[in-house]
DNA sequence: CTGATGACGGCGC
DNA sequence: TGCGCCGCCATCA
């Protein structure tokens, strides 16, 4: 591997992230931009979710911070996230997820200045 | 350049 | 838990 930094546009490090979550197992967006070297920018992985028309990527495993699906209630998208949620195995119930607490290191993060 | 928009998030009530 | 307000950021009209 190359010793240096990691080229890869903060697109493409977005796209790695969501790529690296587990079967079964669910991030938020913050969280996503946190693992993504790019702290605060939630909207931006949502952006890129919406845009990029990637097969295979596991977008359904990406929720907003309180745990809920982030499409409107009722929608397509939403209903279809949830089938697939509970297709891996994650409880949902009237569309949100028990989120594991965000470790405090990354609440840190989070919350440093730029 | 200005204002609106959105698959967000934190905080207050 | 629910709802509204505001901040932040990239994109678009």
């Amino acid at each position: 591997m190359s010793p240096v930094a990691p080229p890869a546009t903060p697109e493409q490090r977005i796209l790695a992230a969501i790529r690296a979550l587990p079967r079964g197992q669910v991030a938020s967006y913050g969280v996503i931009a946190l693992r993504a070297g790019l702290p605060g920018r939630a909207r931006l992985v949502a952006r890129i979710l919406g845009h990029t028309g990637e097969a295979g990527l596991p977008w359904h495993r990406v929720l907003r911070a309180d745990g809920r699906i982030a499409f409107p209630a009722g929608s397509a998208g939403w209903e279809e996230q949830i089938r697939r949620l509970q297709a891996e195995g994650v409880q949902v119930h009237n569309g949100r997820v028990r989120l594991p607490p965000v470790e405090a290191s990354l609440d840190a993060a989070l919350w440093a200045p730029r």
